[in-house]
DNA sequence: TGAGAAATACTCGATCTGAGAACAACAGGT
DNA sequence: ACCTGTTGTTCTCAGATCGAGTATTTCTCA
């Protein structure tokens, strides 16, 4: 970055070429793969498209950054909260962090863009509402959607999901009327999805973020479901949750139980609230992926 | 991303809308850290800017980005290329990332320009050629460098320019004579190097990247030493043997050994080959790292 | 030729992990 | 109320892994 178009010139046409007019154009965007847990499904905000291209697909959330007056992390909270709706305080629960860029030619058919991708994990939010230029807007499983599933290869780097995982995916990926279930997204957004999907898998392992899908307050049967949806597998409940409590300020106890057992039986578990751990140590590594190499 | 400025105006304005000279003038660049090992040090490519801002200042190689001509990793590929005046060949055993866009307001004085930083490891390559619009390029030890360092506390996550990025404008870091050790860089990239070198110690870690910093060929005791210094910290010679010839396709053996024995005695070591895996599984971990909370 | 250093192999105890069993608490239906 | 099946939580046990330290052998250097 930085540096005059290239070919140290004499000084004027140096100066001359700081003016912006004389760039390529080019626009700068930022996408947001919201997740979110509802009804123990892992769901993405998707938008309808109101206008071409691709009229009427579904879309990831975003929108152009403004240029000189916010920063990228800015316009993505931005972003975020216009299409989500939500206060400020809310949106002090919600984890956002920058995934990757996209800018390869053409991605988008009206002019160069590049889009700057977020990934952001949100507890259960209430349904969106359809702002600005998207038709509507709402939350969508991610399962049987292109770009979601368990297993998208492609991954740029590091894991990518194994060959062999059970997979819960409903096998009915029927979409007459449905929503944006089983829809081809616009532009490189199935792409997008995938990489932060990837990313999000990675996340569980070393991070504590799988408690910003929950309420406050949660126990740790809630805190397995979210890994179980995420990785695509069942856990040993045994060895999970002693790797829970056994991992320095992933929780804490509050004390309390839950009002209720399971909905079909089971005793009443313990509540716990997210610790203060940034990381985690050890991990918790997913079962047996024998990728690694290929 | 794509998606009109915002509201939805009536029809006029959203194709008005598409008109690129209506889009704030924004550039966008790629900066790359060029991380590789000369004499047992960690070294990362440094430019010397040729004029202003920051004149004289070294600086992170890069430049703008061709719009609607290359994707970010093809520019990302062309600037390595033209910085280091490296065959494609040669660059062919380089290994390039993407690392994490930067684009808080004001980084760059002239206009609004949002960069797309870039990771490369290299294995020990030529002295670059000062090309372009750098007034000299050159290897400088990140030990020393204002962002380098083994402790550059910041990043539990990576990328993204927060808000409360070390801004090194307004003072005046003018080069004197110096090469580029201890002097602060241009622009953000104090940050950019301080989150690359982060990233490199995590891709350590779980990847077999080490191997890309050495000959095709390479002993375990080298091995060692590029962990050591990235890390920062000495290890156990036994373990980490052990370690590295267990991790399913990591090195593979040539059934060569070494010429020499070590600089300062001892027997000749064995020779490898990287291996075919991708990911380390196990993954070799960083010893003792409390950290995780906070 | 001797001393020190380093590559590699081995040992031992502490930890961590996966799999399974045990047991009590609870929901739902009879 | 009383079964019956489910589930939260705790334990046990064997195998894998890890950190630390030791032993052995082969080099380089003086």
């Amino acid at each position: 970055m930085s540096r005059q178009p290239a070919r140290p010139d004499d000084e004027a046409a140096f100066l001359a070429a700081y003016d912006p007019r004389d760039f390529p154009a080019i626009a700068l965007t930022v996408d947001i793969v919201v997740l979110t847990m509802r009804e123990g499904r892992l769901n993405v905000l998707l938008v309808e498209r109101a206008g071409p291209p691709f009229q009427g697909c579904w879309a990831l959330p975003g929108g152009f950054v403004k240029a000189g007056q916010e920063g990228l992390d800015e316009a993505a909270a931005r972003e975020l909260a216009e299409e989500t709706g939500l206060s400020a305080g809310a949106l002090r629960r919600v984890h956002l962090e920058q995934l990757g860029s996209y800018g390869a030619p053409g991605r988008d058919p009206r002019m160069p863009v590049v889009s700057v991708a977020y990934l952001a994990f949100a507890p259960d939010l209430p349904d969106p509402r359809a702002g600005g230029d998207a038709a509507r807007a709402q939350w969508t499983p991610v399962v049987g959607l292109h770009g979601g599933g368990t297993g998208d290869r492609h991954a740029t780097d590091r894991h990518s999901a194994d060959p062999h995982s059970t997979d819960p995916r409903s096998t009915d990926p029927r979409s007459t009327d449905r929503p944006a279930t089983d829809r081809e997204l616009a532009f490189d957004h199935a792409q997008i999805l995938a990489d932060a999907l990837d990313r999000a898998r990675a996340k569980l392992e070393y991070t504590p973020l799988a408690t910003a899908f929950l309420a406050p307050e949660f126990t740790v049967p809630e805190l397995r479901a979210v890994y179980e949806e995420i990785w695509g597998e069942k856990l040993h409940p045994g060895n999970f949750h002693r790797k829970v409590l056994s991992v320095p300020g992933f929780v804490e106890s509050t004390g309390e139980t839950a009002e209720r057992g399971g909905s079909r039986g089971g005793p009443r578990a313990r509540l716990y609230r997210a610790g203060d751990a940034r990381l985690l140590h050890p991990a918790l590594l997913r079962p047996d992926r024998e990728e690694g190499v290929r």
